[in-house]
DNA sequence: CCATGTATCCTACAAGTGTAGAACCCGGAA
DNA sequence: TTCCGGGTTCTACACTTGTAGGATACATGG
């Protein structure tokens, strides 16, 4: 499952809150977006028709609920930018980020012990 | 600088061969894609378009050269997957690399190397 | 000089994405 | 009862992406 940026933000919203409202989720998004309410809607029912959203019909406001779990969805990322941009070597990837500095003193502690963790 | 995955594959031909004629690149795309020519030439164009490639019209056959590199490209995309999936903590998304993508014993020690670098 | 093949350019079209107006429905406040 | 604001639905339009046909230009072998 892979969305855009915006299909991004609607499904945070859906992770952050179970079933949701449509007034609920526009409420729960960044408002910087600024989107309208049926430009939300719209995105909504696409999702649904890509399997990312299911939607419950019913009672009056209808409910929203994400239908694919992030970590799913993260994966399907990390994948993508793996095959994409590294030709599938993890080593290189993360190499990567190591060298530009995204990583703090913690996190690159962390990863020793990932990594130590690994060598059994 | 953000590609599709068709865009991608055309960058790479262009990054692995310097300045190429389009029949050169035809050539050195995985035929699996089985594109038509002007399908190439359309995503040559687009990608000019967007300051990727540059086009020399110097000479008869015109010759194609990525104007944007691969390393600044990947960084693009690394860093919109952590934004967007990770909510930029680098930490957790290595976390994940780390745990599903299969790193060999070589690429370990070539991370431990870089972090001790790092250290310093 | 002419054919043949490749390169180039223009144009097009369907699907997907970003964004929203207009109209309708319904329950609660006045 | 009447109006209002939110929710729902339909419709629309511009832009991007995937994909390619047709026309034209040009070089190279015969």
């Amino acid at each position: 499952m892979t969305f855009t940026d915006n299909e991004w933000a609607v499904m945070e919203a859906l992770w952050a809150g179970g079933a949701l409202e449509l007034g609920e989720i526009a409420r729960a998004l960044p408002q910087q977006l600024g989107w309208s309410r049926t430009t939300l809607h719209t995105y909504l029912t696409r999702l649904a028709k890509k399997g990312a959203v299911t939607i419950d019909r019913a009672a009056a406001p209808h409910r929203y609920r994400a239908a694919v779990s992030r970590e799913e969805c993260a994966a399907a990322q990390r994948r993508g930018l793996l095959e994409r941009a590294y030709h599938g070597s993890a080593g290189a990837l993360i190499s990567a980020f190591v060298r530009d500095g995204s990583l703090t003193a913690a996190e690159r502690a962390e990863l020793r012990r990932l990594l130590d963790e690994m060598e059994v």
